[in-house]
DNA sequence: TGTACATCAGTGAACGCGCGTTCACTGATGTAC
DNA sequence: TGTACATCAGTGAACGCGCGTTCACTGATGTAC
């Protein structure tokens, strides 16, 4: 790469930064390019040499994020290898917690911005939820077999817990370390109680009531 | 009242309207006070005649989320006595879902407003989601005390099942009545699920694997 | 290696626009007597 | 009931501001020979 790739390529990272580090504050969808790039450190019209406008920002944003949620599935997957599939709930979910905490401004993209921006930044999250939910489905099915214990309804069970995860996640970044611990323990339970209710339908168990 | 008093009433619910019409396309943090104004048919500078800023607008909608909430715990409860605490899950599900979708622009601020907001209005939705959770809880543990069938964590339970339901149902806000329907019976499945797992925790069961 | 030319990332001034907010006003409604 | 005065919801012009976007430009980097 020539030098003067590489000097664009960096510029193009610090608007990334830039508008990742500004949406935390209120949000992406209320960023005002001038702002972006004065964050950044360059003009507002060089803006337009990286992106055509705040949308295409959004997306590559959106990109970014996908790429911490596909290291946090291969993470989460070792790990659970590593200690032979005792902590299949704790173990993934506390690398979650991890990896939001650290990226806490890319995570906050992934659920501060239900409505706010366009159609099209708005599917691209969807479609990166999605795609861990699948990877997660898939665990689970694996895990299942492994275990020899079934699971109804693995799609759903998957969706619930992806949802409380996400949803009592994004909650929690901006709170203590110590509330972020308690959050954490509290979506483990919550998980937990998903995935025990798959077991106990797919076993047809039913509570003893009058 | 006054037939001057009635006026300003109904001008306010003219503003309060605009506004929860025009945030169903951007969300209620993009809207400016101008484009609520014009919506509302009044100049401007009117507006100042009945809400400090938008925040202040934002508030009263907020109220009237809350309110929508009250009425749904109320409707869901007497629908669950009236059938004798047969479809505990499905019909106040189902009366959540009807009134989200007469609803829509109101329901859209529950969870669309993630960042985008000041503190202040984020705090006072996520208020009316703990007063509705609490009221679920309450819920609960009286209809397990009614079957005989205790649950484990109910406070977690309720917060997985509003997590669930309020997610999915924002989701679906827009979508085709078919559409919705589907998510019905999702939501239906995996709030199922979270008080299956609850029951099966309590009861300390099980699955039997290898 | 040296030279002449092409590329193109970043610039900064300029534009028109919609924004929130202010302010003195109007005139219908309400109130006191 | 009639009159004189007070109230106040709604007005519309005006303000300064930050916005997105354009455009001709500069000068360092890259390329061809």
């Amino acid at each position: 790469m020539t030098s003067r790739a590489l000097e664009k390529a960096q510029t193009r990272q610090k608007i990334l930064d830039a508008a990742s580090r500004l949406s935390a504050e209120r949000g992406f969808s209320s960023l005002s390019l001038r702002a972006v790039a004065e964050e950044a450190g360059i003009g507002p019209s060089s803006f337009y040499r990286h992106f055509t406008d705040l949308d295409d920002l959004g997306l590559a944003l959106v990109d970014q994020v996908g790429m911490n949620l596909r290291l946090l599935v291969r993470r989460a997957r070792q790990s659970v290898l590593e200690d032979g599939g005792r902590n299949v709930v704790r173990a993934p979910i506390r690398i979650f917690m991890e990896l939001a905490a650290t990226n806490r401004n890319l995570f906050r993209l992934l659920l501060g911005e239900g409505s706010g921006s366009t159609p099209a930044f708005r599917e691209a999250i969807a479609k990166e939820i999605q795609r861990f939910t699948d990877d997660l489905v898939e665990d689970l099915k694996r895990g299942s077999v492994l275990t020899g214990r079934p699971l109804a309804h693995v799609e759903h069970a998957a969706e619930a817990m992806v949802t409380v995860a996400f949803n009592l996640g994004a909650a929690s970044v901006d709170k203590s370390a110590a509330e972020r611990e308690e959050t954490t323990e509290r979506i483990i339970r919550e998980v937990r109680m998903i995935m025990r209710g798959a077991e106990a339908m797919a076993a047809g168990w039913e509570p003893s009531g009058n």
